[in-house]
DNA sequence: CTGCAGGCCCTTA
DNA sequence: TAAGGGCCTGCA
């Protein structure tokens, strides 16, 4: 089934490289491959707002709608950040038109960022795709990592990292992570919940409240987004201002920033 | 050879 | 509360 789509604020190669996901591929110039929730997406670019998606109307109204967030309307964010009048925010924002916050698996998410620490991200990447390769390319459930070891992770490449994931699926087992409760918990609450967990620091737990929670007020700061702070802002950037959906504006920043490296 | 990649943990003071 | 060293690994 081709399904043929006309989505506004919406660029997949945007998305697929602003940071949040790590499983989603270019096959060719504008074909893309999407892994999530036990699925594989392919869409392809068109025009700028034109897209073919390879599923059924039911799979994408079951899945991809949530997964894109769809229902969002990030015109209207876009124009409240017009609003604000900051010029780097507006050629960020210009610049990165297509992006949106993706809503991810929870325990994908979790994983993934734990992963990401210290981390560069064509080799979290290859760590995720070889942690997923076992598993038809589904990412595996902590059920299915309970009998791997330390070593076991160690050898997928996680370096110091593998213990965190070690202890991050023993944690799930012993139902100390417990994931429903933690969705029901309030934003700061849940950040506490997640900071209890070894490997799991603000960053990564502003992450995994970012995209795995869909918490659009987290706001993760990594070396990317301290430096555009200490640079363009004198070190001083208030959050406050932005009416609760931060993580998006942190979203364009991140891409915006990286574009000027590459 | 160093330096670094979307940090975190642990120790000190 | 803040600052600093160490850390797996792979690549430039």
């Amino acid at each position: 089934m081709a399904l043929k789509k006309v989505l506004k604020d919406f660029d997949i190669a945007q998305i697929a490289n602003s940071g949040q996901c790590f499983r989603i591929s270019n096959l060719d110039d504008d074909l893309w491959e999407v892994l999530a929730f036990n699925q594989r997406l392919i869409i392809k670019k068109l025009t700028q707002e034109d897209y073919i998606f390879e599923c059924t109307e039911k799979e994408f109204q079951d899945y991809w709608i949530e997964y894109f967030d769809f229902k969002t309307n990030y015109s209207q964010i876009k124009q409240k950040i017009y609003q604000i009048g900051d010029s780097y925010l507006n050629d960020a924002i210009n610049y990165g038109y297509g992006i949106r916050i993706l809503k991810q698996d929870l325990w994908e998410t979790i994983v993934s960022f734990i992963i990401s620490q210290q981390n560069n991200i064509p080799r979290i990447r290859g760590i995720i795709k070889k942690l997923c390769d076992p598993f038809d390319g589904r990412f595996p459930s902590p059920f299915e990592l309970s009998g791997y070891s330390e070593s076991n992770f160690i050898g997928l490449g996680l370096g110091y990292r593998a213990r965190y994931i070690f202890d991050i699926v023993r944690a799930f087992l012993d139902e100390k992570l417990n994931l429903e409760k933690l969705k029901g918990l309030e934003t700061s609450e849940a950040k506490v919940y997640l900071k209890r967990f070894n490997g799991i620091g603000e960053k990564v737990a502003n992450c995994i409240l970012l995209y795995g929670l869909h918490r659009i007020e987290a706001f993760p700061i990594d070396v990317w987004i301290k430096r555009i702070i200490d640079l363009r802002y004198n070190g001083n950037f208030d959050i406050t201002k932005f009416e609760n959906f931060a993580g998006i504006i942190q979203q364009y920043m991140f891409f915006y920033e990286r574009s000027k490296k590459f």
